[in-house]
DNA sequence: GGCATTATCCATCGCGTGTTGGATAAATTC
DNA sequence: GAATTTATCCAACACGCGATGGATAATGCC
């Protein structure tokens, strides 16, 4: 009752790896509500309740909300770098060992990231919303965009080197790719009813439209 | 200097037509603005400045803000849906009038929206916010969303019907076409630079895909 | 011309925002 | 054990927001 001093979550200055466990629920809960509503839209206070803790913690933590925004961006932007970059070593690798099967390892590829987002909808999220204010960190794109685009991108002109399919616009294909699995991942996010059979109606999709597109011509070709 | 009444904008009742002027002025600073930075990151007080006039004007002719998003979003949406549905009837037309050129029709209706949407990028901007937030104005994605894209859908449809096409899933395909649209009119937004050649680029690659995907098999079919 | 209506602006209210300073307590360091 | 550092919370500040009430002037109607 009397003013005594009664901390709910213990104060003080824990072990190292209890911060970043601090710092982590803070950017998880940060993600969550940016994903879903926006940069403007979302409150720290709001963070912070989402999070355990006090608005002036997460300042302390992460600095102005701006920075807490761009840390959210990173940590989505790290994990989704991670995979692709690893599928996509996968991929080259057994484009190595035996060339001309460029298609199965698009195939490949796609479904490693459109399984990614589906399971991670808020990457999809944060990134659509950042390519809608280019003013706002114009620079980020560049930084972040930028790799992983070139990643995809650079597959199509190997194979194309390799003589296996011919894109003349990779750029354009892949950002096509892109941004058709962003709306499928937002379309799953509006109406949940659907699940699993759309996920698998939107990979016959897009596997027909690579087959379309590069499958060498049929007949004669080995 | 003293109390005397000078107003810069004359006050009073205008003449009817000069009311939607001014509204529609609002409207049309207000759809900038929005597209440009969503919903919560733009302020009444911008809006009437852009439009020249005082906040509560804005209020006297939209009300809430709300109601005024709103507003902006049906009025970009009226336009949308006037051009889209006079392309669809000619293409209609034409396939009636000669069957098993269905794939000319898509590629007309394909190229006349991503026209509308090259001169209109606001109306992407828009589309993209909504669709981003799908618990602020859920039903309206249905009484907007819905009828465009059960347009499109519907002429995959009859032209499967017609068997000119084939389609499995065609609100998929209609879904990834237009999410493919929309992200080369935020690219196009992005970075100026590119222009007519990324336009001419996207257009080409587009055609390609739906050849791909639709071009009856080459060789004796007639 | 008188009257009602309408459009416009000014001033203001209440509220929520991001941010900051300071107090407190736990952990680390010596 | 004392000193320092760190994490946390509380309280408050300045500011901008959306919304509103009221005054004023121009219009349309009779």
């Amino acid at each position: 009752m009397g003013g005594m001093t009664m901390p709910r979550r213990r104060p003080g200055r824990p072990r190292r790896d209890e911060n970043l466990q601090t710092r982590e629920r803070v950017l998880a809960a940060a993600t969550a509500l940016f994903a879903a509503r926006g940069f403007d839209a979302v409150g720290l206070r709001e963070v912070a309740a989402a999070a355990g803790v006090d608005v002036a913690t997460v300042a302390h933590h992460t600095g102005t909300k701006a920075q807490l925004y761009e840390a959210c961006f990173a940590r989505v932007f790290a994990a989704e770098k991670v995979v692709l970059e690893q599928a996509a070593r996968r991929v080259r690798a057994a484009a190595r060992a035996r060339p001309r099967q460029t298609l199965a390892g698009l195939h490949e590829l796609v479904d490693v990231f459109v399984d990614f987002l589906e399971q991670r909808p808020e990457t999809t999220a944060l990134w659509l919303r950042r390519w809608l204010e280019p003013h706002r960190h114009a620079d980020l794109d560049q930084r972040y965009a930028a790799p992983l685009y070139e990643l995809v991108e650079a597959l199509l002109v190997e194979a194309a080197a390799a003589g296996s399919l011919v894109e003349p616009t990779p750029h354009v294909a892949v950002r096509s790719l892109v941004w058709a699995v962003h709306g499928h991942v937002v379309a799953l996010a509006a109406d949940d009813p659907g699940g699993a059979a759309e996920r698998q109606r939107f990979r016959a999709f897009v596997h027909r439209w690579l087959d379309a597109l590069y499958a060498p011509p049929t007949g004669g070709e080995s």
